[in-house]
DNA sequence: GGTTATTGTTGCGGTATGAGCAACTCGGGG
DNA sequence: CCCCGAGTTGCTCATACCGCAACAATAACC
């Protein structure tokens, strides 16, 4: 039926994409039922439990109650902490979002976007650090911060209408929630090169951000600053865009990709 | 046919398992090249290149360069957030967690054994909060913490050889590092049904946890308390040991398994 | 309480599909 | 320059996986 996801493609192994997608499925709606898997990846109801059964038998996915639903397991766990840990976006910007958040004294991340949602994969708490709290790995809406506008802009255009599609829910009172205002908005990041988020993931907080680009100049992370209002006025924001922009041409360059 | 070695059993989906077991290797060790994964699961260097080119597509995998080696990828940070929200284990324990640490005024955690590793899946910080940093989803060895002990003195015969044969690192001078010893305090922590770390994961820092019960009285989590060792003398944590206890029937209970 | 509808879990047989082989490309040393 | 190691890719065969259908076990309904 529908195939909403990446159909894999020639050269991958089906049932391990199955799989995957199995997972992805319960990660989107938090818990499913067997018939409600096999009719998403369009297979036969035994085919859907056989996949299950080994995620569940690596503890991937759990069982609620005897014959009850299922969700996502613990085992995933495993896995965050190497994957933070090893991946070389993170191992190189760690360092350099530290030095950063000391420079600047407000909060530093840098974010990638993983389908449709923002995700945060390292994090420099400013010395002030009443402020923000642990984000890192936690999936937030792209239209909600700076990060992810700048993500989002630099995305295809299909993963934008995703998003659109989706509704632009308002997490604070000053969140962008007009597809077409989010559309101008978008536009004049790609101008501009940065993006700014005025109160509009929480109130009293504010972001600045500016895109980290890979070979053949597309946009692979965002690195942000963000903190309170009081101290985020717009001469400091300007500041911070030119101390971000260096940091990103840094971060492109140690990934090894040539600077230009 | 007879799949030797540790592979899953009847009914898994082989390439499934396989796909798994790749992400485990990763985690495990960091970074590997095709070849060693290949040699490690015991099939040819095509297939473990298939897999991971499938796990690649799903960014749960990722290459370091053009021909590099290979670790995990951040895509499994997609599926953190939704696992420990949704398993029943830690929806039903986060507020108990935050109740108890309000009431004991020290930072508590839900911890479970996964393979040979202890994970905590919730975590409430005591109002004084400067002690713990966030440890949710980071593995630690099991004979370092509390919860540990108490996790591995439930596990089975194997499982705890297994630990013990991989080494006991020190990660504080009070580390128990002697197998011997080991096998002693497990014994007691059967005995007792709880047990304490005394400055044996870091220096300055106490602990004490007992076990959470399922159906079969078997031993599925750990709930422990820790903090600065100024504030927790002998009475101090009598006094939490009792509480956990009450905590620990009571998480039991509220997970569907009967109270006795 | 009996009956129906829907759930997830199994043998079984055909075939799509994934495993293995070997040839290939690419890079780094000796 | 040639060799040796890395990872990738056609090709082929049979094996492991999928779909079917019958099965158990709740849940829902009157």
């Amino acid at each position: 039926m529908s195939n909403s996801g990446s159909d894999g493609g020639s050269g991958v192994v089906q049932s391990v994409d199955r799989a995957i997608e199995i997972l992805e499925l319960l990660a989107r709606t938090g818990e499913s039922g067997i018939t409600e898997i096999a009719a998403h990846l369009g297979v036969h109801k035994s085919t859907a439990s056989r996949l299950v059964y080994t995620l569940q038998k690596r503890e991937l996915v759990e069982q609620h109650g005897e014959r009850g639903r299922f969700t996502l397991g613990l085992g995933v766990l495993r896995f965050t902490g190497a994957a933070s840990n090893q991946s070389e976006i993170v191992r190189v910007g760690t360092p350099l979002c530290e030095a950063l958040a000391e420079k600047l004294g407000e909060s530093v991340h840098i974010a990638v976007l993983d389908g449709t949602d923002v995700i945060n994969v390292c994090e420099a708490r400013g010395p002030s650090a009443i402020s923000t709290q642990e984000w890192t790995g936690r999936p937030t809406p792209p239209h909600t911060s700076s990060s992810g506008k700048v993500l989002l802009a630099a995305a295809p255009r299909e993963r934008q209408e995703l998003v659109l599609s989706r509704g632009l829910e308002a997490c604070a009172p000053r969140t962008i929630t007009d597809p077409h205002r989010l559309r101008e908005e978008l536009e004049r990041v790609r101008k501009d090169g940065y993006a700014v988020a005025i109160e509009e993931f929480e109130p009293g907080l504010h972001g600045v951000a500016v895109p980290v680009r890979g070979k053949g100049d597309d946009v692979i992370a965002a690195i942000s600053a963000s903190g309170p209002s009081y101290r985020m006025k717009r001469t400091q924001m300007r500041d911070m865009v030119a101390e971000l922009r260096i940091a990103a041409q840094d971060l492109s360059a140690r990934l090894g990709y040539a600077r230009r």
